[in-house]
RNA sequence: GGCCCCAUCGUCUAGAGGCCCAGGACACCGCCCUUUCACGGCGGCGACAGGGGUUCGAAUCCCCUUGGGGUCACCA
């Protein structure tokens, strides 16, 4: 029993999970899972924003964690904060009859204007317990104003040991302030949910973000006044770009707008034809443009994107779900992410899962912030396809398939698919098999020729390329099977013969079957495509 | 700006006073392999932010400076 553990991930469904949360999940979990006596990992979705959080977001959420292969354990009772607002009313009565809460009436333009205020007197805005006059009591409920409950901080130094940082974290009583613990719409706030839940939950180590560092000491000073024990404390640092600005949804955002911007300079559209063109209201694009701190929400990018002429994968990837769809292992994300402030020592690196389990601790976690480089994802990506087994690359293709519907490889037959995968042996990502591959799957008539690789391929040196391809048509023609081996036998004889280098002649097929100068290996995907679609590609070509 | 956190190659990091004129991986640059794209092999370039201490001895401990990040909501 002194050996329980159990971790929280806690998100606020608001969109697809982003890297950095998925970071927070999986050291959560590792911690749990590398628990001997059987750690418990707890999910809980954090709904109190009425306004953000979408059961759409909630379902994608769900499904990042599930594909990295983060399962919970409270499957059965997965928390929503938004059900229990009758619990945290028992408890915030509780706390106003002990009179360690009570109502607030300030509006928000009230406080805004009492922070500037603060700000032009060059002094820290601290909101302490204010009293109101009875007549202006009753003005605010005449006006239909709804107060909101504020926690009455006891005064005094807050201090709590982070694991990560090593050391303890203090808070000087002067600091100290009353915070909203319940909005004017009766929603907790995020401070007091999380403290409730937390107990409720039997939650021991929390591992969060390093934005909520200084939240800790408004959750401790709940915890106290409401008799709950206090967990573990562990905060991660923030994942960088590489420009060293926190990565974030925005930046997604910003190439949007980078784009729009540019679409509008050079059609000379208006913001209002993008908008009514995106489906979207018409002030809606030029208000967003107008405010650069403003975003779009995803759907919003999704119509606009194809207006002013941007792909899905233009998109910087941020998202779990970018990698999802771009063809990452779980295994390679779930690897590097871990490797972003924490190391096993040893100089490891590429680790399985369970390995990571086996290896991870907390003690072992820096807290300095940490950039997230592409370049060494991919890498990871390459490795780690290269060590995983047939079958678990068939059925991350599939996986891959299911995201990327326009994908004609989605025909394939899983014999075809694990095919390919071998064919394309050293690929970086399952993207990387995909497309290249297409063409496989595209109609003899539907081949699109590249007309740069045409040029250069066939029509150069007049038209060496489409003699040799004659040539060697007649000779695959023959062959005695059409198999690879065989395939090559008959070309190799040929470029032999003629004094030519193999180049010379593999290049005219392969823009004769695929329409480009990039494909498999040439007599694999000759013997792939068979004998018969191969000699009509090369006929539709010679034509 | 106040408060908090951080600081080793371009990047992720190893390093917990002598094993380090600092090791690994990715990137980059050569060369090799090669029918394209990749993969792979070999080699190379490359860092303790600066200044003070402490110590026989500092990348490692302390202080200052500089630089970076976070946070200051009825969002989480």
């Amino acid at each position: 029993m002194a050996d329980m553990l159990v971790t929280r991930f806690a998100p606020s469904p608001t969109g697809y999970l982003h890297v950095g949360g998925a970071r927070t999940a999986l050291f959560c979990w590792l911690l749990a899972r590398h628990h001997a006596d059987g750690g418990r990992f707890l999910l809980r979705i954090e709904d109190t924003d009425l306004a953000r959080s979408t059961q759409q977001a909630c379902d994608q959420l769900l499904e990042d964690l599930k594909w990295l292969g983060l399962h919970w354990d409270n499957a059965d009772e997965l928390v929503f904060q938004s059900r229990r607002v009758g619990e945290y009313d028992r408890i915030l009565g509780d706390l106003v009859a002990r009179d360690l809460a009570y109502e607030a009436w300030e509006s928000t333009e009230e406080l805004a204007g009492l922070r500037q205020e603060a700000e032009r007197a060059k002094r820290p805005f601290i909101y302490r317990r204010r009293s109101y006059a009875p007549d202006q009591l009753a003005r605010f409920k005449g006006e239909g104003r709804k107060p909101v409950l504020r926690f009455a901080t006891p005064v005094k130094e807050y201090r709590f040991l982070d694991v990560i940082a090593g050391k303890e974290i203090v808070q000087p009583p002067e600091e100290c302030q009353d915070f909203v613990i319940r909005k004017a719409d009766g929603m907790p706030t995020y401070h007091f949910a999380v403290v409730v839940d937390d107990a409720a939950m039997g939650i021991t180590h929390v591992l969060r973000g390093q934005e909520h560092t200084k939240n800790t000491f408004l959750h401790l000073a709940l915890q106290e006044a409401l008799g709950y024990p206090r967990p573990v404390y562990a905060h991660l640092s923030t994942i960088q770009n590489m420009d060293s600005t926190k990565m974030g949804k925005r930046d997604r955002d910003k190439k949007v707008r980078e784009q729009t911007n540019n679409f509008i300079k050079n059609t000379k559209k208006t913001a209002a034809d993008v908008a009514t063109a995106a489906g979207l209201e018409a002030g809606r694009v030029a208000e967003w443009l107008a405010n650069s701190k403003s975003q779009l929400d995803p759907s919003e990018h999704e119509r606009l994107m194809p207006v002013i002429g941007l792909k899905p994968s233009d998109l910087p990837e941020i998202l779990v779900h970018d990698f999802r769809r771009n063809g990452y292992l779980p295994e390679a994300l779930l690897n590097f992410l871990a490797l972003l402030g924490w190391s096993p020592g040893e100089n490891r690196e590429l680790m399985s899962i369970e390995e990571m389990v086996a290896l991870f601790s907390l003690d072992r976690i820096s807290n300095a912030p940490a950039k997230f480089d592409r370049a060494k994802l991919l890498a990871f990506n390459t490795q780690t396809a290269e060590r995983l087994a047939a079958e678990r690359l068939l059925s991350g293709m599939r996986d891959y398939l299911s995201v990327n519907p326009e994908s004609p490889l989605n025909q394939a037959t899983d014999a075809q698919l694990a095919e390919l995968i071998k064919m394309k042996k050293g690929f970086r990502t399952l993207r990387e098999v995909d497309e290249p591959c297409r063409f496989f799957f595209v109609p003899d008539e539907r081949i699109a020729y590249d007309a740069k690789a045409v040029e250069k391929v066939l029509k150069k040196d007049d038209g060496a390329g489409l003699r040799a391809l004659a040539d060697v048509r007649a000779l695959l023609a023959g062959a005695p099977t059409w198999q690879a081996d065989a395939l090559e036998a008959v070309v190799k004889g040929y470029c032999d013969g003629k004094g030519l280098g193999l180049g010379n002649v593999a290049q005219p097929l392969r823009v004769a079957i695929s329409g480009t100068t990039v494909s498999p290996p040439i007599f694999q995907s000759l013997e792939f495509l068979g004998r018969e679609r191969a000699l009509g590609r090369i006929d539709r070509c010679l034509a």
